[in-house]
RNA sequence: GGUCCCGUGGUGAAGUCUGGAGUUCACGCCGGCCUGUCAAGCCGGAGGUCGCGGGUUCAAAUCCCGUCGGGACCGCCA
């Protein structure tokens, strides 16, 4: 085979006069008769012309090893649409490394492909410029990533894929033992347990680009499994944690954009859960929740004899029509909500709503006066516990108003002040808002070990931080209990008792008794994070071999079935499909 | 567990609401012509189980029921 001399995309007039080979595929061959074609060859860096003879037989995709002159191109066929648009490889000789039949899809992009064909042929949909540059620009950022966390004098450590099942959190992938029949290793939803062990190891900065899989139904932002960067420190706070973090995001943004973020700001998770109705606030637009509750404390309406009521003013919005607004209430109560109040502003501020019958003056000018509403806008307000109305509102604020990917910056947010617990069990056990280990607010530490009302539980603010970047969750972290007293008082909230505790985190909780470092940590979702730097609203776009939303791989056909061999060696048996 | 959208030559779309001959457009593919193209051009051609099954009808891509596949979302994701 005739070696590579040069790569396509970076020859320029430069190697005018040198001769070179260059190899690839062939992306277009342009015949104008029987002793002049034009071949694109594309290889990783671009595309070159080469001018060849006799080229009929030289067909898209294949494989092919060009070697002739470079020269420059006569004046006015100079293509200023390409880099290598002023030179040509001229008096080429051919040699066909592979022949290739007629891919199903185009490779030039020229054309939308179906998503379920692209990734049934993904070997072939990797050779689009599009996915080339996803996945150079997903390495580019890890090795920012990695580069970031090495400075600032972090260790890489691996730590185990097959690990024990624990009862918190998503539901896990499971391993049958061969060695031990009826007994299963889980896949790691996270290393966390394994990087709090080695802060006891006195590891002190540890940080992994992990793989975690969590056996939960898959979305635009969710695969079963993920890359996570997770970092660890003792004896840090919260603060010295982010400052970590923000650098290492910061580092990674300047890599794809050229530009270092702002500093990243700071919001407690109830100013979000208010303003935005999300603890993942897309701020790139404004569209915020407005508070109406006292407005109608008196009413006489009784759909508005709730707890909370809040609203959203669109400005311009009154054009909406009769069917838009049922369409939007059917949203709203696909959410949750009891119903949508839509109210109208006309010309001379009197109001149009199907519910302003039953709404008083003042309560209107109230309204109108509080969401400081003017002609030719719409507000919308939902009525209930606070809980259901920013949680609807928070749905129907990004219905309305969200930009596409590409616009509107790049907003990255810390929203911190997690509640340590996010609501209470049919047992009355609060149900944690992030995980077990997390240091509940040192100003709330009396909150917790005084009372038992869960009203009061549920107050209690705990020191768990997520980043957020444009209504996305990067990922989360929290200052974690390294005090074996406060870790059993939390497992005793929680209704996990002594015995369980210790069956379960048994190996935490002994390795606190001898010496455990005040730590604290994160983990962020690389996939998004590099999705949403190169303008992509799905991360099966940065993630070279994705599955499906039902969880399958188009391309290997997994999951499939193992044959009885197996299955009696691992002491399985499969039951029928429930019917 | 639920809601919504999509499935038509290799690819992408239109046709579906309002049933009437597999009809149309762009790209690709094959053959011919073509010595400066680069979204090459011109001429010709091939290519279809309208996802699948059932029903209604004289007649179904089109209407109804079911099912499969894909996607977006709610629930779920400590």
């Amino acid at each position: 085979m005739t070696k590579r001399t040069d790569y396509c995309g970076q020859l320029s007039s430069d190697d005018i006069g040198r001769t070179v080979t260059v190899c690839g595929w062939v992306a277009k061959r342009r015949e104008h008769g029987e002793y002049l074609a034009f071949v694109d060859l594309r290889d990783r860096t671009g595309i070159v012309q080469c001018v060849v003879d006799h080229a009929h037989d030289i067909r898209s995709e294949y494989v092919l090893a060009v070697t002739g002159t470079v020269r420059e191109r006569p004046p006015e066929t100079v293509n200023t649409d390409l880099p290598t648009g002023s030179i040509e490889i001229g008096e080429a000789t051919v040699e066909i490394l592979a022949s290739a039949e007629p891919p199903p899809f185009q490779i030039d992009g020229r054309v939308e492909v179906d998503e379920t064909i692209r990734i049934h042929h993904r070997y072939l949909d990797l050779r689009t410029g599009r996915m080339q540059q996803n996945l150079r620009s997903r390495a580019a950022i890890s090795a920012a990533i990695r580069r970031s966390m090495e400075d600032q004098e972090f260790v890489e450590i691996e730590t185990p894929m097959l690990i024990a099942s624990t009862p918190e959190g998503a539901r896990d992938f499971v391993v049958p033992s061969r060695l031990s029949p009826g007994n299963f290793y889980a896949l790691p939803q996270s290393p966390q347990l394994f990087k709090q062990l080695c802060m006891v190891g006195g590891i002190d900065r540890y940080y992994q680009i992990a793989r975690c899989m969590r056996d939960e139904d898959l979305r635009a932002d969710r695969q079963f499994e993920f890359t996570q960067l997770d970092m660890e420190m003792s004896f840090a706070d919260g603060e010295q944690v982010r400052a970590v973090v923000s650098e290492a995001v910061s580092n990674a943004t300047e890599m794809i954009t050229g530009q270092r973020p702002e500093s990243i700001p700071e919001m407690s998770w109830l100013e979000a859960m208010n303003r935005y109705g999300s603890d993942k606030p897309d701020v790139r637009f404004d569209l915020e929740l407005v508070e109406l509750t006292e407005v109608f404390s008196g009413t006489d309406f009784n759909a508005f004899k709730a707890s909370s009521i809040k609203g959203i003013k669109v400005e311009g919005g009154a054009d909406m029509g009769r069917n838009q607004l049922d369409q939007l209430t059917d949203k709203a109560k696909s959410w949750g909500a009891k119903g949508l109040v839509w109210i109208k502003v006309g010309p001379s501020g009197e109001v149009t709503s199907p519910v302003a019958k039953f709404m008083s003056e003042a309560e209107i000018s109230g309204l109108l006066s509080v969401m400081n509403a003017k002609e030719g806008d719409i507000c919308y307000l939902v009525a209930d516990d606070w809980r259901q109305v920013v949680h609807v509102l928070g749905l129907l604020r990004l219905e309305l108003g969200r930009p596409p990917v590409n616009e509107g910056g790049l907003r990255f947010l810390w929203v911190v002040d997690f509640p340590l617990f996010e609501d209470v069990d049919d047992d009355g056990n609060p149900l944690p808002a992030h995980h077990p280990f997390t240091m509940p607010h040192a100003d709330d530490l009396e909150l917790l070990s005084n009372s038992s009302a869960p009203d009061d539980l549920l107050n209690v603010r705990s020191q768990a931080y997520d980043l957020v970047l444009n209504g996305w969750e990067l990922g989360s972290g929290s200052v974690r209990i390294h005090r074996r007293d406060i870790q059993q008082q939390i497992f005793n909230l929680l209704g996990i008792n002594e015995e369980e505790s210790q069956e379960k985190f048994g190996f935490l909780m002994d390795a606190f008794r001898y010496g455990a470092p005040p730590h604290a940590g994160f983990a962020f979702g690389i996939d998004r994070l590099v999705a949403l730097l190169v303008g992509e609203e799905n991360i099966r776009e940065v993630i070279a071999f994705p599955k499906s939303q039902s969880g399958a791989d188009p391309l290997t056909n997994a999951p499939s079935s193992i044959d009885t061999a197996q299955l009696n060696e691992l002491g399985l048996r499969v039951l029928p499909p429930a019917t």
